[in-house]
DNA sequence: CTGAAAGCGCTAACAA
DNA sequence: TTGTTAGCGCTTTCAG
């Protein structure tokens, strides 16, 4: 153990109160008893134990992020900005995973309220009535970020169904006949948030279907890969939309084993703007995450605190990356 | 605020000591009495403070990760792996980003120790004498990881210098005969812990100093690309070796802008082995690092306590993962 | 200017 | 089987 300053009143021999008004710089202390003190905490190492001070103030200064996954880089970058405002505001971030999971989501942020955060972020994988009275029962401030999971919450995302709808649109024009939306919306029954999935897959469903003669194609389980080889790419003038970045990089790899090239044999599109398309050739066609923003939005929101029991529903609206692989 | 276990006291109107009972399963209570107040407990949205019973046990099952960044995948993927374990072990993990900044890394780790972790696992930025005088007065169990501090804290990292020299070495036998490195070692003036960098510079030293007839070069700033196009690489056989992949997907990137290609006019290998790599052609050689097991075994080393002071400094071997780019 | 004492919420030893 | 009480370390009010 450390010393506390009970040890160091002893050492000093003063009292708590005194201890406490050289701290805390407050006023009815001689400055010579300060500097002793001061002299003597450093000299024996004193280290404040904040789980005490907390618990006097109810309230850490620390906020909870819980995103999914770090591996993607998406998250990454969130993770990355968001820690940028709050180190600019002094204030400590508890960041932690969820892999999508739900017990985990729910420990996680069961701990992080435990914990007395001030609020909380939250990148979300629950969603529905229990999981709203979940997030209730936290009693915490709470922002969602990116997945909405009800109108109960303040929320920071994209619109990412009329972005879709207009890269879908936009492809349609270019003479695609037969499109394909890649996206993991298998999951969907499992009471899994997919909202952003959903989202883009509807922008994606209306534009194929205003435009008449164009084939609409889902490929949604793990094995996206075989579903989409067997439509038999060369046969119609095909381009293949994903929801994420990540999976057109499989893609792109599992066609190039098979000599298919893109864009010449197949259309391919990703969404997120990761960074490391940046390495990829062909430059592959995206849309541009506002990460950046929609970290300091979503603090800002969290820092403000709702008053006035607006619960903004905030969507940014994204820039289509046009790149040279559809 | 939220109930507390004084207000279930009341609610259900027994003592503190009967709801204590309760939660933590103790002995010498009514079945009957148990029931009552957990039922109260779900109805009320009870939430037991964990500041209050932390600082009642003086230990918190929490234990701290500071890593230098998150967007290289790197340490994603080392994070993602250490997450894994702490979840098996029923432990949480809170995770703080230093950016390889002095100031911020002694704040992420201070704040850490005051929030009472069991221990601290540290990918650090700083090292000396001070920076070991610091970490001991935190007074807490600490792991390093990667960058070695000093011999005074357990350690877990690679083999860097060796495995450096064995991958130069067999580059050279390939029949290059000007080698560069690439490294940020610009900044090992400030203080800046760049352990892993300069052992793998030195095996890289050592390897070409054994060579007769082969050149040595470095390029250690932020204008690596310049630096090593300065060169002129098409007028020797030349191979680059980075001290991570991330260099070297720059590298090729800018290579390929200048129409050079890999390995043809020039030779390149990375470290790390990040799993982006597997969507990059020509694949690129680089060093496998076995993260899963660093993760694991740091961890190990923490939980274990280090009995008998014996702060073993562990060095993994890592394998090298040829591919086509050198 | 300084000390004594109470309290944040939870726990556990000791009484009853 | 249950209640009372003291205490974790820090803060603050109220006396002195």
């Amino acid at each position: 153990m450390g010393v506390t300053t009970k040890d160091l009143a002893r050492i000093c021999g003063v009292s708590l109160g005194t201890i406490d008004r050289a701290f805390r710089n407050r006023p009815g202390i001689k400055t010579e008893t300060r500097d002793r003190i001061l002299a003597a905490a450093r000299e024996y190492g004193y280290k404040p134990n904040l789980l005490a001070r907390n618990l006097k103030f109810q309230r850490t200064g620390d906020i909870g992020l819980v995103v999914h996954d770090l591996e993607n880089e998406f998250f990454a970058q969130l993770v990355n900005a968001i820690q940028e405002i709050a180190w600019k505001r002094d204030c400590f971030l508890q960041i932690a995973i969820s892999r999508r999971d739900h017990q985990r989501e729910r420990a996680a942020l069961e701990h992080m309220a435990g914990r007395n955060v001030d609020g909380i972020l939250l990148f979300p994988a629950g969603k529905g009535e229990d999981f709203d009275a979940f997030l209730t029962g936290l009693d915490r401030p709470i922002v969602t970020i990116a997945n909405k999971v009800s109108p109960l919450w303040p929320f920071v995302g994209l619109s990412d169904r009329p972005v879709m709808r207009r890269l879908t649109e936009a492809v349609i024009a270019k003479g695609y006949r037969r499109l394909v939306f890649v996206g993991p919306l298998e999951a969907r029954s499992e009471g899994i948030n997919l909202y952003e999935i959903e989202e883009r897959y509807a922008g994606f469903v209306e534009a194929v279907d205003a435009a008449p003669g164009v084939e609409r194609h889902l490929a949604a389980g793990g094995d996206y890969l075989e579903q989409v080889c067997a439509l038999g790419l060369k046969e119609a003038r095909t381009a293949v939309l994903c929801c994420s970045d990540i999976f057109a990089l499989e893609l792109l790899n599992d066609f190039r084993g098979r000599g298919l090239s893109v864009p010449g044999d197949v259309g391919l599109a990703g969404f997120d703007s990761i960074d490391a398309l940046r390495f990829i050739s062909p430059r592959i066609t995206t849309v541009e995450y506002p990460i950046q923003k929609m970290g300091e939005l979503a603090f800002e929101l969290l820092a403000a605190g709702q008053v006035g029991a607006e619960l903004p529903q905030i969507e940014l609206e994204p820039k289509i990356l046009w790149g040279e692989s559809i």
